[in-house]
DNA sequence: CGCGAATCTCAGAGGAACCTCAGAGCGCCC
DNA sequence: GGGCGCTCTGAGGTTCCTCTGAGATTCGCG
């Protein structure tokens, strides 16, 4: 149902052998991988490309693996990140999961200890995936279209696909106007945008694609 | 999101002094914490509460932490879970993550690294659900809506689900007709509407659901 | 069994919440 | 600079929720 699960992942690993063994690993669990080199190429794909995941080691020339970490979410990327070190101190620990990492993973690791990790990240993370599930068809966030099913792709403006990803990413949840008014319509005064574009997708992909929940407002069809 | 961020905070920890010292220490970053003292009566709390994130000790009697972590997501509680564990072998790590816990501390523990992975975890996950039991199926408050059993979710307007959920929050105590008007319907004088609600959620949600006490009031059909 | 009181059932009025959609304003691309 | 698509507004029509009230049914007690 749910299409296959995005699984590309970058790797920013200094270490020549290190990167080069990691990657034949995450490649040999069906990963797709691109590798960077230094914390500035990492920036670069980070920020240009879409990953599923992300694997950083703190100890990078040029930007310091958790400095990445912190420009990352800085700039609105949600992607899951897990960071490796050889430094096990608490302090580091507290350091990089406070600067927005996902988890943290001490170096020597035991590789099924890290692939287990990688795998619970992708698992509670859908929501930065670019596939997310409809139920019959699945929404693809980057390309901003509705795909599967029987019909023809269904392309969507770029308020329709934010407001679709925000309900597909959470389908059992209720969002109020508000919340939806503050997620996905920037401007804090435009009461009506958010009952015109929950239209708007319904027009488009069927009147169930959204419920209403009567005096508190919206959710997913599905689930 | 509506003002502050929910801290709830669910314990499950059979060493009692541990439990006392993390319960303290919880408190004070400014968590509500409830405790559980063994893997039963955490499943108990787990399903008829709502919690922002909860922690779990592995060695648990009754029902093991990571078996726990299993139930719960089986009956699709999807609250961030924490595991403590004393074993720190890598298989014990790949199996609690595996199970569905979201991250994995092994004691002994730093307390600052554990309180990072707590705030990790929360920043990350900002939706859960209320829920109450009804015995076969639950009420979800928040999504205003009747689940499990077997037939599909029913739908509750927002007087439906106000009454229900003070039905389910106190399954033994019989309500005069006085009581529900002043709970739920805000106007002190519309006699017959509790009457007219009570016979809606029998409607959707079987006979059985309200008992009537002649003479009394009603209460909860179940216990 | 018979009677009054309590309860159940349900159609419908009134009002709030919601849906629908035409169109104005804006930015972007040719 | 003109056309096109996207975003948001606002007004009118529709749906849904809430509560009332009246007739049917059940309960408890003598």
């Amino acid at each position: 149902m749910t299409g296959d699960q995005d699984r590309s992942l970058l790797l920013v690993e200094d270490d020549a052998k290190l990167a080069a063994l990691l990657e034949r690993l995450f490649t040999g669990e069906g990963y797709t991988v691109d590798v960077a080199r230094d914390g500035q190429s990492g920036l670069h794909h980070a920020l240009t490309q879409r990953y599923a995941v992300m694997v950083i080691d703190r100890g990078l020339p040029a930007i310091e693996g958790v400095d990445l970490v912190r420009r990352l979410r800085a700039r609105g990327v949600s992607t899951p990140i897990l960071v490796l070190t050889a430094r096990g101190t608490t302090e580091d620990r507290v350091e990089g999961l406070d600067a927005g990492a996902e988890d943290y993973v001490v170096k020597p690791f035991e590789i099924d200890e890290l692939l287990a990790r990688l795998r619970a990240l992708l698992r509670r993370h859908t929501d930065s995936s670019t596939r997310l599930d409809l139920g019959e068809r699945y929404l693809d966030v980057t390309a901003r279209r509705v795909l599967g099913g029987t019909g023809a792709p269904i392309e969507l403006s770029g308020r329709e696909n934010e407001l679709l990803q925000l309900f597909a990413a959470h389908p059992t949840q209720v969002f109020t106007r508000d919340e939806l008014r503050r997620q996905v319509f920037q401007d804090a005064d435009s009461p009506g945008a958010v009952d015109t574009y929950v239209y708007y997708l319904r027009r488009k992909l069927g009147r169930d694609v959204i419920r209403t929940v009567h005096g508190l407002g919206y959710r997913m069809g599905s689930a």
